[in-house]
DNA sequence: CTTAATTATGTTTACGTAAACATATGGCCG
DNA sequence: CGGCCATATGTTTACGTAAACATAATTAAG
């Protein structure tokens, strides 16, 4: 900035202004300002801006994985509506491990962050006392099933596992099979287990048993965990799936292995994903808004009139879901 | 730094070298220091870290889009590769758009990241004067047909659509008919065409015509821009897709309407997605390692003595691709 | 036991910017 | 014409940290 205000014959000072364009500034020193930080092509410098200022344009985000298209669809939402207001997202991913999150958040927020993006409700002691210190403006996705640190912005997981239970009971399967993933860690995939559960305790329905891979869910390891329910000693006559990844991969065995679907087994998953149109059968699913929920949440911590009101009553931002009756039920 | 000096008994000096890990420090100081820093809830500010330090982990990632799973995984494979190494992902989306990677360019580098990842070889020459201008490392990633600016990771786009035209060729198809999308601004895609056109002239087959959508690619678009070939005057017998999205809806079109593959069309895609499998047709694609060229581009960036020998002659990584042969051609 | 290293800590300063606090000019009003 | 306000610019300082440059205490070497 100094050799822009030397070249330009001006203050530093000057030069800042006409860079924020904040204060007074004649047109005749503003254009040789600019003039002057073109032909040196000067950069601002947005650390020592921030750390003036005491204030960044980041949001810090932070997601269980890239690997699931659900979070990249989440993340593009965020980045545009984030990019709109000339914001940038900064992040990283927990791998579903909470230490990692803790670090995680840590490390993020000493970029003194403006806003910061989790995933879920569930955090531990450690994170939410990094968060409470830092007066961060904080935006919870995906799930809306507990009290939020702030605001949340999701659906009901547990709403979504009990509407899959009644449509696959009014179907009138009786005897199910849940297929998970990631070892158990996903805590919004447990609550939609949670709520199918219950379902079908209340219906006297049974649920036969609980299936968790250690893998990351995809095609292949649904197909394999199909397989493995399929010729395991108690058959049921359906299954439900923690997500359209697994759930396709039981439609590519059953189709493989000529097994008759609804009929011979019924399969439902999760989250609408639109390579589903695709397959030649189409599954059972529910609906997200994931793209809306992280668009939704990035415009709300980009809204720096909603930081003023800092004493944010906690509450969340129901943007629902919808099933989707496909032909595997 | 200061509170937990005074806490600590010590200078605030001595608290940043036992943040940092340098100089000497004794066990009974350090462990003072810590407590104290724990107790207080001290975090790091980077901004002013990075400012005095003059340097940041932060790399910069500008990629066409997030809505396309390939970039997705290429910025999964940056994420891990960087995470690793103590580094974040700063990024932004382009949507395809010159002037909008110039401005992103400008406005990422005013964080003086130590590395920036771009897409693709073609840049402005306002892009390449932003980034000489600032000594930041560079990775050019997806493309090694041209001269990178550093060192390019990717794979050779004219020589994919080069095989796929001779091998759609070799197996009878001669007269082919282009479909792409994005309004033809992916440069990538372009270079595919580009090998794919030269090899048909060569063998003397026809390109009868090139349908580019303005659209993003979809399978719906795919589907759209199927049906309006197949139904238009000049019918061919094969489609060159510019990716498998846009040929997964080929393949849902003709099935929904008894078109026979490969006998009344042939179809070929690009990049290999997991979700091919899951089809009832298995695509003839070629296989991109997205996942591959984002993690070696993270690592190269994060590799602080590759940064060193500041003079690097540019040259390419050439990480390949595979022809996968499908059922469709 | 001195001297020179090694270890351990402190003091001063600079990184690049913007907030806070001046100051100067001109125009408008009564 | 004096006073006040809007306009336009300058000067000083602080943001939180680490590099650079001391200095003190301890250990090793001769």
């Amino acid at each position: 900035m100094d050799d822009v205000a030397d070249r330009a014959g001006v203050s530093q000072m000057t030069v800042s202004r006409v860079m924020n364009g904040k204060g007074y500034i004649s047109k005749d020193v503003r254009s040789r300002v600019e003039t002057a930080a073109r032909e040196i092509g000067y950069v601002q410098n947005r650390l020592a801006r921030s750390l003036r200022s005491e204030q960044t344009p980041l949001i810090a985000v932070v997601l269980p994985t890239l690997g699931n298209s659900v979070f990249t669809d989440v993340l593009s939402g965020i980045t545009d509506a984030l990019t709109q207001k000339g914001f940038r997202p900064v992040f990283g991913v927990t791998e579903y491990s909470e230490d990692k999150e803790d670090a995680l958040v840590r490390d993020l927020l000493s970029w003194r962050p403006s806003g910061i993006v989790l995933a879920g409700l569930e955090h531990s002691q450690a994170t939410r006392r990094s968060i409470s210190a830092s007066s961060v403006r904080v935006a919870e996705i995906m799930d809306i099933d507990g009290t939020p640190i702030s605001v949340a912005f999701g659906m009901s997981q547990r709403a979504a596992g009990q509407e899959t239970a009644k449509y696959m009971l009014a179907k009138g399967h009786r005897r199910f099979v849940y297929a998970g993933s990631q070892g158990g860690r996903d805590l919004r995939a447990a609550k939609r287990l949670d709520g199918f559960r219950q379902v079908l305790r209340e219906a006297g329905a049974t649920l036969v048993s609980e299936h968790i891979s250690s893998e990351p869910s995809s095609m292949v390891e649904g197909r394999k965990m199909t397989s493995d329910i399929l010729s395991g000693p108690d058959r049921p006559d359906a299954i439900y799936y923690s997500n359209d990844d697994l759930a396709s991969g039981g439609i590519m065995h059953c189709l493989a292995n000529g097994i008759s679907i609804p009929d011979e087994i019924a399969l439902a998953g999760f989250n609408g994903l639109p390579f589903l149109d695709a397959l030649p059968i189409q599954l059972t699913t529910i609906v997200t808004p994931r793209y809306e929920i992280g668009r939704r949440a990035g415009q709300f911590l980009a809204d720096v009139d909603a930081a003023s009101s800092d004493a944010i009553k906690p509450h969340h931002i129901d943007l629902g879901f919808q099933l989707q009756a496909g032909e595997t039920c």
